[in-house]
DNA sequence: CGAATAGTGTCTGTTAGACATTATCGA
DNA sequence: TCGATAATGTCTAACAGACACTATTCG
């Protein structure tokens, strides 16, 4: 068939790219620096580059580091949305990703930058929203059976926070000691000898940090956390 | 950046047939009916095409009728490969699905076709045997927490029947009587009033088919089956 | 009736969550 | 010493798997 008779089917990525925020999952949006739909707020995304990426995941990252300055988050495949309509550009296929960075990574005053709560996104263009929408349910389920949320914390954290932060990408609380029975059993933390968190009228919480091993993992539950 | 200078990247879909025979996961290969690679048993897939297909999983669909005749399986996004080495023609990106399919919906003596046991497979071309590999992965994980398996089974099985279908599936026995407290659960299954398989020398089992809600959907377990 | 497998009842070890107790800080 | 939260011990209910028992067919 005259497959040349038609335009090339326009190659994309886009990046959920996630942080937790007043104790919710919020994403960082980026305003478009070109047509179409300049200057509203859109996933940070691009074509792909066939001449410098050496795959879709490769793009992601460059899209990510352009237009966030955030280098090395954790990264993984979402999904592919493709067709003739979710592009007014044309025919197109979006390989989207999603991205957990700890709060404090994002670039405090980047102009070209907002971030907005998961849970109450303005109008997107493209079909943004539903791929937050994938991206947020994603992340929610594997955080039952997972250490994903960990990528959502700084370098080193304390067992109360991390459990508050399971609590935030989950929407519902957590037993203490169950979460602390599954902590152990993930074997991805270690505790930071010696150092506690100090300053506040109260027994002083360990700190501990990922394990080398399981920096750019994941480590999976048995059964996961209840409800 | 010269965008233009470059060859379009190449679209196309993958798809991993998978079906049950002698007890064990194969999948269905198709014999290239033209370069590169003609000749070879690969996974059916092809171009997409912008003029017929709404979307990547709509070519998938076309793509399976095409070349392998079957109309209507379950079928499921699983990942997109990209680069500039995985396909000889270029820079290409493929949108891979898996599907699967009772074996008697399979033609039977199909010249093109080739049903290979899923983890002893011939050499592939493309990057078809990683795709293969992750589909069966997907496949393995899904079956121990949701009704996946159920889409291997004919319209009408008995409970000894699919757990025999989950034993293949994941490589490992299951407890008759969790299997069945699970399949409960799942709320998934009915009976087929009065409907029993007999001719056999024992008691003979209930026949049982998939609720009309279930036919599309999976059923998801909370907690997974056991091992 | 005997062999064979379907289907179910029941017991026990494991796991998850509720609750209570102890530990350790700042004020 | 008191208030607050960390950390852990312990009890109980829910669940999964092992085993055994009953049911129903064919030969």
């Amino acid at each position: 068939m005259a497959v040349d008779t038609f335009p090339p089917i326009i190659c994309t990525v886009d990046v959920v790219l996630l942080t937790l925020h007043d104790d919710a999952l919020h994403v960082v949006l980026h305003l478009r620096d070109r047509e179409p739909f300049l200057g509203m707020p859109a996933l940070p995304g691009g074509y792909v580059h066939q001449q410098e990426d050496r795959d879709a995941e490769d793009a992601a990252v460059r899209v990510l580091r352009d237009k966030t300055g955030i280098a090395s988050p954790y990264l993984e495949q979402l999904a592919t949305l493709s067709g003739p309509a979710r592009d007014p550009r044309g025919w197109s296929i979006s390989v989207a990703y999603y991205a957990l960075v700890p709060r404090q990574l994002l670039p405090v005053d980047a102009a070209q930058l907002r971030l907005m709560p998961a849970d109450r996104l303005p109008a997107l263009p493209f079909d943004h929203r539903r791929i937050v929408e994938l991206a947020v349910s994603r992340v929610r389920v594997k955080s039952h059976y997972s250490s994903l949320p960990v990528h959502l914390c700084g370098e080193r954290f304390t067992l109360p926070q991390l459990q508050s932060v399971y609590e935030a990408v989950l929407g519902e609380p957590v037993n203490k000691v169950s979460f602390r029975r599954k902590m152990d059993e993930l074997a991805m933390l270690e505790p930071i000898d010696g150092e506690l968190e100090l300053g506040r009228a109260n027994r002083p919480a360990q700190l501990y940090r990922v394990r080398r091993e399981f920096r750019r993992t994941l480590s999976l539950l048995e059964r996961g956390l209840g409800s």
